[in-house]
DNA sequence: ATCAACGTTTAT
DNA sequence: ATAAACGTTGAT
């Protein structure tokens, strides 16, 4: 084996360096140019480098053998250069190595020992994020101050010295984010300053550095994020959900384009706004109510009183400010202000009421920050002890979901050739389809009442938050988007957002069992990051109005993959698992039939609707002899499709499946036409006129 | 000692 | 600005 394996080896180096020569040059033979040693590796300037936690969802994961990193690994036949965690295996909580101990005591970590969660807190190593000290609070003789408690990493805060010194530094990425600089589309970037960092490249000149640091932030904030695609208004189409109604869509405005401006791209900008505009930091009134109200109300789950939107179909919580299903209202300074503080909450409270997010983090409070830290300013009540039972549950159920969705994903892969199995379950028989929202609260009253509810849900099970709703939400922050990762959902809408391509294909790389993924009103510079990654589960795809996709971009989206070695080229389409296929309002002929046609074997719902090209040839295509579609279509809408004619109701009769033909408003369809394909139909299929034009199968 | 991979530097 | 490379740390 050891033998082969150099010989491999060989192959491998040679065969990569013919896909090399595009990209790089060999590395030199000279003397390395090795990275130096941080100069100023100190005592307390030495940072520990994190460890993953290998008990979060991430961590439990099998390398995924396809990753950019993972083609790079030797065991796959990589050269070995990158030296990368599998990007499916990026850990979401990285943690204090086993060997960092308090500076003060020399002692590691004693928080495992204790029961109560102020002493937990108190004798847990943090890392400070400004002068990389790590102590147990314990060990600090500060009284007046005390730390910032940084929620998106364990063991890390400000400790009380920076903090108090009012001293602000990099801070860490939050979970999610380690890698993600070093990322093909990755989303952030190094919080490098530029130059003046040459000099503390090295984290550890803390003060110096910090307070320049802070001096420089600003010009960040400044940095306008655009997304490059003209921000023209576009028609904004009917709900998907809904029965189409009239089409009397008055081209408005998106509604995210007056805020497409300035978009933040990191968590620190986000703090940063909180802390820096208005101090709102966890030992805030505000945030110990939040949190108090949790810790009352966590258990208390039937004191729901949220209201049912959309047709009971999706449960939201939606704000009184909100209007017409728009967020775009927030762009209020002070609005704006409370969003990014509830959402800042919202991440918090979720990491640290401990649902089963326990699992997903390390050490052993996963979020040991916001909780720990404001009991300890608060001197909040100990926990009960039989949440401690629960959360050990949740640990196993969630290593329990792990390993079946590998196992899935596997099994998927495996069955693609005879795709005739069962539909995969968009939602889990524990759950009721509720969707969830992130909300602006603009009136304090509200707020509270809102925020009970919110607080509540989310709180209680990340097996509820299988669907996750940001449609509409006009800015995607980096702490939302690692929100997401952390509930692993199962549907995702990020319709009419400004998503970005890298954010998209950042998030798309982390939801292996993604089933949902709606992207209506998106740009298509967003949306082709479906071309690169995959999602090896997704079942329904939604790219309505998606802004400049036509043919050639389709013909990318259904392309397989084209940066496989050869002998595991894999030449499955990417979307070939999709069943439910949106595509209203985009300017595709023939040619992205035939190949749906060709790619999407078990395609059963198309939605074609504002398909200003489509016409009877169209429906010719997607219903002739020898295509998959023909059987496997149950619903098709063609709503708006001026050029479909009487025609084309002939061919629907060769479906076997079809079940919904929605014709209405097709100038060109008769309702002559419509009964007559009842008639015919009759005999076989039992069809109903439901509305002018549109045709359904009865029972 | 070996393997995995973090976090920085270097190349493009 | 981004991707690749790689010295070195951390786990076993």
């Amino acid at each position: 084996m050891a033998l082969s394996l150099s010989g491999d080896e060989e192959e491998y180096d040679s065969e990569g360096e013919q896909q090399r020569a595009a990209n790089r040059p060999k590395p030199k033979a000279g003397p390395s140019a090795a990275v130096k040693l941080p100069s100023n590796r100190s005592a307390s300037g030495a940072r520990r480098r994190r460890t993953r936690c290998r008990k979060c969802e991430a961590c439990l994961r099998t390398e995924c053998g396809e990753c950019h990193f993972c083609k790079d690994m030797k065991k796959f036949g990589g050269p070995g250069r990158m030296k990368q965690s599998c990007i499916m295996r990026q850990c979401i909580a990285p943690v204090l190595p086993h060997t960092a101990v308090c500076v003060v005591c020399k002692e590691a970590g004693k928080e495992d020992t204790l029961e109560d969660e102020d002493d937990k807190f108190n004798f847990m190593l943090m890392e400070c994020s400004i002068c990389n000290e790590i102590v147990h609070p314990n060990c600090l003789k500060v009284s007046d101050a005390s730390g910032v408690v940084n929620d998106e990493l364990p063991n890390c805060w400000e400790c009380p010295k920076c903090n108090h010194a009012g001293k602000s530094g990099k801070q860490k990425r939050g979970p999610g984010f380690k890698y993600a600089s070093n990322l093909p589309g990755s989303l952030l970037r190094e919080q490098k300053p530029a130059k003046e960092d040459a000099a503390d490249a090295t984290a550890a000149t803390a003060a110096a550095t910090a307070v320049s640091a802070a001096r420089r932030r600003p010009e960040r904030d400044e940095t306008p994020r655009s997304r490059g695609e003209d921000p023209q208004p576009r028609p904004q189409p009917l709900a998907p959900l809904l029965p189409l109604p009239l089409p009397l869509l008055s081209p408005r405005p998106r509604p995210e384009d007056k805020l497409r401006k300035k978009r933040k791209l990191f968590d620190d900008d986000e703090e940063e706004e909180l802390s820096g505009r208005k101090k709102e930091k966890c030992d805030e009134p505000y945030f110990s109510k939040l949190l108090h109200q949790i810790k009352t109300e966590e258990e208390d789950q039937d004191a729901d009183e949220e209201e049912d939107g959309d047709e009971g179909r999706e449960r939201r919580f939606r704000s009184g400010a909100e209007t017409n299903g728009s967020l775009g209202d927030e762009a209020e300074p002070d609005d704006k202000d409370s969003r990014s503080a509830l959402l800042h909450a919202c991440v918090r409270a979720a990491a640290a009421v401990g649902d089963s997010d326990q699992s997903l983090c390390s050490s052993p409070r996963a979020g040991p920050s916001s909780e720990a830290g404001s009991e300890t300013q608060e001197r909040g009540p100990p926990r009960p002890k039989a949440r401690r039972k629960r959360r050990l549950a949740n640990r196993e159920l969630s290593r329990e979901l792990s390993r079946a969705l590998n196992s899935e994903i596997q099994e998927t892969e495996n069955c693609l050739a005879n795709e005739n199995r069962q539909p995969l379950k968009v939602e889990p028989e524990t759950e009721n389809g509720e969707t969830h929202r992130l909300h602006t609260h603009t009136h304090t009253h509200t707020q509270t009442q809102v925020t009970h509810t919110t607080w509540n849900r989310w709180c209680c099970d990340k097996r509820l938050w299988t669907k996750i709703d940001l449609n509409r939400c006009t800015s995607i922050t980096p702490l939302m988007l690692s929100g997401i990762i952390r509930r692993q959902p199962l549907a995702l809408d990020l319709s009419w957002t400004n998503i970005s391509k890298k954010q998209l294909s950042w998030l798309i790389n982390r939801l292996p069992g993604l089933r949902v993924l709606r992207l209506s009103g998106c740009s298509w510079a967003a949306v082709s990051a479906l071309c690169t990654s995959s999602c090896p589960l997704l079942c329904s795809l939604d790219v309505q109005w998606v802004e400049g996709l036509k043919d050639a971009q389709m013909r990318d989206l259904l392309s397989p993959p084209t940066d496989n070695r050869p002998g595991q080229l894999d030449n499955r389409c990417k979307l070939r698992n999709v069943r439910d296929l949106r595509l209203a309002g985009l300017d595709i002929t023939d040619t992205s039939l035939r190949l749906i046609c060709r790619q999407m074997a078990s395609l059963s719902t198309l939605d074609l609707s504002y398909c200003n090209h489509i016409n009877d040839q169209s429906v010719n295509l997607l219903t002739a002899a020898g295509t998959t579609t023909r059987d496997s279509l149950m619903d098709i809408n063609l709503s708006v499709c001026n050029r479909v004619t009487d025609h084309s109701l002939t061919f629907f009769k060769r479906c076997g499946s079809i079940c919904q033909i929605d014709l209405r408003f097709c100038k060109q369809v008769t309702r002559t036409a419509c009964e007559r394909f009842i008639a015919e139909m009759s005999v076989s299929v039992p069809f109903r006129l439901t509305e002018d034009k549109l045709l359904q199968k009865t029972c």
